[in-house]
Parts: C-alpha cells; structure tokens; sequence
DNA sequence: GCCAGACAAGTTTTT
DNA sequence: CTTGTCTGGC
C-alpha cells in the first residue's frame, strides 16, 4: 500500500513546460498539512466576498449539518470557481483533512487552476504571507487519478505496476493490429476503421450500454458487424491485457470495477471525506458510477455544473447525470442555483439567455447580471471564409489599438479547420497566435515514433510500440514486425531477443545500430532526459529517409527534448504526456516568450471554462454551427446548440458572431471546390435579431461561375446579401 | 511471401 | 495529413 500522502506522481506539471504559460502558472508546492494552530475560529471570514447563493454552496453541510450530497448548478461565468475553491477552503477550515479532500475536474488544467485559486484563498484566510499555500494532493482528472489510484492498487488487483497508458492513438494502432489479425480488413463490404472500432468499444464502455444499442443509436452504419465487432473488441482487451496496457477507458473501467468489490469500495470511499466535481454535466455514465460507489449516501459529496454548457456527449457524457443527480440517493441531494453572472455584459447575456432559451429540457435558470452596456453583439455578414478572416483580423488590431491585448482576444470555432483561412491571414499581417484544439504536436508521426522508443523501452511486452518503431527500420514492414514481436513474446530477456533477431531482408547494420540502442536504454544508465538524447540521434538518419520534410520535424523533436528535461524520469514523461498533452500549437516555431502578446484561436470545446474580454464566433452557419454532421438526432442538435451557448458565453465586453455568406467545401478533384449556402444558424432565428447588430457590411463577392461563363450582374449577389436579413 | 511506393478516400469535438 | 488498399518488384 503506498500512502495517500506520498507525492503524487502524476499531478506536478513541470513549470517550465511551455504551454504552462497559457493556464494560470500555479507553484507546484509539495502537500503541506495544516498547522494546528491554523484551523480554528479566528480565520478571516471568507465567505463574506461571496454573494448570498455562492455562500450557501460554501458553507452546505457544515454549520447546519446537512449531511445531503451537493448539487450546484452553476450558470456560464456565475463564479463556480470561486465557489468551488471557497468551499474546499472552508471545508479546511472547519477541520477536513486536505490530503483526504478529492477535487475532480475536467481538465488539468481546470484541476490546476482550482487548486491554485483554493490555495489563494486559504492563504488570505489564514493570514499567510507569501510561503507556499497548502496544496490540495488530490486534484485531477478523472482519468488522473484513477491512474494513480490504479498504480496504488495494482498489486492487489492484479495489474502490472509498471502498465502503459496508451493514448488515443496508440489505442488506435492496436485495434487496427487486431482487426487485421481477426481477418477484418479483407472482408467483402467495407469494416469499419480501427478509429471507428475504437469509438463504438469507447462509447460502451463510457456508457454501460450494450453493443446493439450504441451501434444503433451513434453508429447505425456498422449495425451489420456486430458479431464481428463483439469478437474484436474481446480480442482487443486481450490483446491490451497481453502487453500490460490500459487504455483512457481502462483508467476508469478498472477503477469502476475495483469498486464492485464492497471491501475495496469502503476502503476508496473511506479514503476521502470529501469529493467535489467540476463540470458534471461532461461526465458519463462509468464516472457518475464510480461516485455513487464511493459515496453510495451521497455524504460528502458535491457536484458543480450547468446542464446548458453540456457539449461531450460524443464522448459518452450524459447530461441525465446532472438531471437526474438529486434523485440517485435515498435522501434526495440539495440543489444550489448560481444565477448572477459576473462575466458577460447585459446586452451579450441577453442574446445568450435567447439562445438557450430554446432548448428543449433544461434546469431552468436565466442569469442576469448588473454588467449594464448599451453595446449589443454583434451578427456579422461576410462574403466567405476569406472576408471572414480579414474582417476578424482588422477588428483584432483595432481593438488592441483601443488598448486590449491580444491576449484578451480569442476567436472561437467549431471545427479544428474552420480556422485556416484565419489563420493564413494572421500570419500574412504579422499577428501572432496560440491554437488550441485540433491536431496536437504528440500526435505527429514522428513524435510518436520517438515516444514509441521510449515507451517499448519502458515496457518490453507492449506490442504497439515495439510494432511501430520496427517498421522504422529500412526492409522492416509488418511481416517482420510481426514476427519480431512473436519471437518477443516468448523470450525471457528482451534486449538479448532484439540483438539476436535477424529481419529476413532488413539491414543488418541498421538492426545493430537499433539493437544497441535498446539495450542503452533498458539498462537504465544513460538516464533521465540523456535518453531521450540517445533516441534523437538514432532516429535522426531514419526520419530523413521516412519523411519527405525531415527538417522541420528534427525542430520538433528538440522540442520534445526541451519538455524532457522537465519529468524526473522516463516513466513520469510518458504517463503525463499521454493524460496531459502539451495542447497548443503556434505559428511559432517554438512557444511564445512569457512577456509576449498572441490572440488565442481554439475550439469551442477547448474554449470551456474560459473567458475573454472579446470573442469571435467563426462560421455561425448551418453546417458549421451546427455540424453538418451532428444534424441527425435532436438530442445531437441540442448539443450543438448549447456549444453555440457556450461560445458565446465566453465573452466579457464584446461579442461579434461571424456569417459567411459563403462558405466552401472541399470536394474530390476533378469536380472542383464546391460552396453551399448555408445560411445563418438556425439558432439565431429572426426572432432573436433583435439581441444582435447586425453588420451587413459584405465584401465585394469575387463572381462565382463555371469557367466560360459570365460573371452574374453585381447587383444580384448585393440584394440577395441584404434578403438574408430581411 | 513481403516490402515499398503509388493512389484514393476520409477527415468534429477530447481525457 | 493520415490510413487503407493495390500493384510492381525483389
């Protein structure tokens, strides 16, 4: 048993790491136990600084003793951080333990964030002068922490200590190694791709669902494989248990199942006094499991969030969590409402309340606020994407000329891509940015080949990683990788079996070269970062020959040189890259320097919990917002719906809502580049206009037409511009 | 039997 | 840009 207070090894977050500077930078301090003499009445009344429902959030359970699970719903920009945070101090205060307080957020860096503003707090309270606040040992993801807990408990449930944590895409890769192993890649009709397999195994798990009911409600087009699909994923698990790997579900399904067994269930449980939730209405069905099995009476229990800002439901999150949550425990849990917001203006609050307003179920609740502001958001008409982008950019420097960074700025959207075109004329004009969302830097081919070194250093069985680094090798496709593997499986030492393999047409100098390396780095005595030193120089020559732009991706392995020297050691590296991955990428070669000013672009998604004093909506056109994709089911529109909300929502001072009059999509060559007019968002109907200004200020239309033909008369596309807003 | 390279197709959102 | 499939060459 490893003690709840050992340091935790999967919760520091190096400082120097650079995306730490766009969280809020928290001193990563070593858990401290309160001093006697801190705990008792003489401490500052903190929660005089909150409003009359924050405190009641505060302070349930503890002066009334009210022993009811906590459900606090807690509008956009209603101070749920602060309420959260002053609730955990003042838990402290009143005695609890901070060591056996465990705070689950969303992200980690909502986690971090939290801790420091409860450290904060604290500090105030006590009267403390600068020294480290106490901090809160146990705050993380779900995923986090059940990794951690998982390490604890490993020996007692059967699990290798040193499990592999398998990202998204290694996930990915051994998924596709078993359809191919199962004979599903040649079958007649199509099976579907291992990334789809992964997401249907995915959503059953996260949703406790069976097979035929999540391939017929999100994946109606597979229905035909269930047979096969059942097979596959009882060999995937196999094959995950084989090489001693767990996958992001696994981190909750184990835990999940560890529960199952009462005496460990009242040990977890009993581990904590209280556990407090950020962002419930993003968790599904598995996480509201593994809360109810630890706090089955609910005691001690507190959930925070907003059932409108509910948007990962492709993730098998559910808001019947958060609907139905009073209802699960035999004394019905206490509901708080935050409904004064204390971030957006009057006019922006008005226009969000419309939008949501519309939704279908919902806890009811209409934020208001005392932010008043004559500036109503604005509904912006442009030409296309192009104008788009030019309109955006031009106000982004008019405003900073008005004196609000860059950093005070984001544009926000709802795919990954939908802001190309922006982001070419950023570059164009000089403007730099942070993007958040979308492809991530670990998920670059090359970045995983080198981690896949590392990570089969670290684990000898795990396949995936042996599987792909081989496949480096020149004359090293499958076949041989596979063969490799086998002949691994059943080896006693692993360093000795890949020096004696010899790859039946591969180069056997260069499978010398990879051999040495490996036993470098299962010896251990380069060390930590000296290792990953080690891997760039071999994989040097190798990237050269794979990749047409080899250059640009040694760059990206310095960086990944940069980040090592943060982690204490390889296996700290590769389990906190893979729960936490660096997730910004950047015009910039390299990261932003501290003092500098950049706009932030990200996605909707990635947007959550944050706030800016202006935000660009991108293409608030049906198709985009909402995806055409996600338009079949209405729950999937609602969902859209309330990602509409959420952008929104972000906005302090200024709101501007782009709409493209045109907007293209990429078709099959030969056809050429088709546009649709899509048209406004069906969320912002006529009747909301008036929440808006509407801007029809459209830029000159570049004629669209078939090569040969004329150019229709400018003054059709002008009226048909100003009838889009009757 | 196996690898490398060419070609086509599918690309939401994330721990 | 990545993944899967097909084909030519060893």
């Amino acid at each position: 048993m490893v003690d709840a207070s050992a340091p935790a090894p999967a919760f520091r977050r190096p400082d120097s790491m650079p995306t730490d500077l766009l969280s809020v930078t928290s001193p990563a301090s070593p858990a401290v136990a309160l001093p006697a003499w801190a705990v008792g009445p003489q401490h500052a009344d903190i929660l005089a600084e909150l409003n009359a429902e924050q405190r009641a959030a505060a302070a349930h359970g503890l002066a009334d003793a009210d022993a009811r699970a906590l459900l606090v719903i807690a509008g956009a920009g209603t101070g749920k951080t602060s309420a959260l945070a002053h609730r955990v101090v003042n838990l402290i205060l009143h005695g609890a333990d901070p060591q056996r307080i465990l705070l689950l957020t969303f992200s980690r860096r909502a986690a971090q964030e939290m801790a420091w503003r409860a450290g904060q707090v604290l500090s105030r309270a006590l009267g403390l002068q600068g020294g480290e606040p106490p901090a809160l040992p146990w705050a993380g993801t779900f995923h986090g922490i059940g990794a951690r807990l998982l390490r604890d408990y490993a020996p007692r449930i059967g699990l290798a200590e040193n499990f592999s944590i398998h990202d998204r895409g290694d996930a990915e890769d051994l998924m596709g190694m078993v359809r191919h192993a199962r004979g599903l890649s040649a079958t007649a009709a199509r099976f579907p791709l291992k990334g789809t397999c992964l997401g249907i195994y995915s959503r059953v798990v996260n949703s406790g669902a069976p097979l035929a009911e999540v391939l017929a409600r999100a994946y109606p087009w597979c229905a035909q494989w269930e047979e096969e699909l059942n097979g596959l994923f009882t060999g995937y698990v196999q094959a995950k248990q084989d090489q001693q790997a767990l996958d992001y579900d696994d981190l909750l399904l184990y835990w999940a199942e560890m529960l199952g067994d009462p005496g460990l269930a009242a040990e977890l449980g009993g581990r904590f006094d209280h556990v407090l939730v950020d962002e419930y209405q993003d968790t599904n069905a598995l996480q509201a499991g593994i809360l109810l099995a630890m706090k089955p009476d609910g005691k001690g229990l507190t959930v925070v969030g907003d059932d409108a800002q509910a948007i990962y439901s492709f993730r098998a999150a559910t808001v019947r969590n958060i609907l139905d949550f009073p209802q699960r425990f035999a004394t019905p849990a206490r509901v708080i409402t935050l409904s004064r917001n204390y971030r957006s203006s009057q006019p922006i609050l008005e226009a969000s309340n419309a939008v949501i307003a519309q939704a279908a179920e919902r806890f009811k609740k209409d934020l208001w606020t005392d932010r008043h502001s004559s500036l109503k958001p604005q509904l912006v008409a442009v030409s296309d994407e192009a104008g788009q982008a030019r309109w955006v950019a031009d106000r982004v420097l008019e405003r900073r000329e008005e004196g609000l960074r860059l950093m005070a700025q984001a544009v926000l959207f709802r795919t990954s891509s939908h802001s190309a075109a922006l982001e070419l004329e950023l570059a164009r004009r000089n403007i730099p940015f942070v993007k958040f969302g979308g492809l991530k830097f670990l998920e670059a081919g090359h970045i995983k080949d080198a981690l896949a070194v590392l990570r089969w250093a670290q684990n000898p069985r795990s396949r995936v990683a042996g599987f792909r680094v081989a496949q480096l090798l020149p004359g090293v496709g499958p076949a041989t990788a596979a063969r490799l593997m086998d002949t691994l499986a059943d080896a006693a030492d692993p360093v000795s079996a890949i020096a004696g393999f010899v790859p039946a047409q591969g180069d056997i100098e260069a499978w010398r070269g990879f051999a040495q390396l490996y036993a470098a780095l299962a010896s251990g005595k380069a060390g930590w970062p000296a290792e990953l030193e080690l891997v760039t120089r071999w994989i040097a020559p190798h990237l050269e020959r794979l990749y047409e732009d080899a250059r640009v991706r040694q760059g990206d392995l310095q960086q990944l040189s940069r980040l090592a020297g943060a982690y204490g050691s390889r296996e700290r590296f590769l389990t906190e890259l893979t729960l936490d991955p660096p997730d910004a990428t950047s015009a910039h070669a390299g990261p932003p320097m501290r003092d500098e000013d950049y706009l932030i672009l990200s996605t909707i998604h990635s947007a959550k919990g944050q706030e800016w004093k202006a935000v660009y909506v991108l293409n608030a056109v049906d198709g985009c917002i909402p995806c055409d994709i996600s338009t079949g089911a209405s729950e999937e529109i609602e969902e859209e719906r309330r990602l509409l909300y959420v952008a929104m929502t972000r906005a302090r001072d200024f709101l501007h809502v782009m709409v493209p009059q045109r907007f293209y999509v990429t078709q099959q060559t030969g056809m050429g580049d088709r546009h649709v007019y899509g048209g406004r968002t069906r969320f912002i109907p006529d009747s909301l206009l008036d929440k808006f200004d509407l801007l029809p200020r459209p830029e000159p239309l570049e004629p669209i037409r078939p090569k040969g033909e004329k150019p229709a008369p400018a003054m059709d596309v002008a009226a048909r511009i100003r009838a889009r807003w009757r």
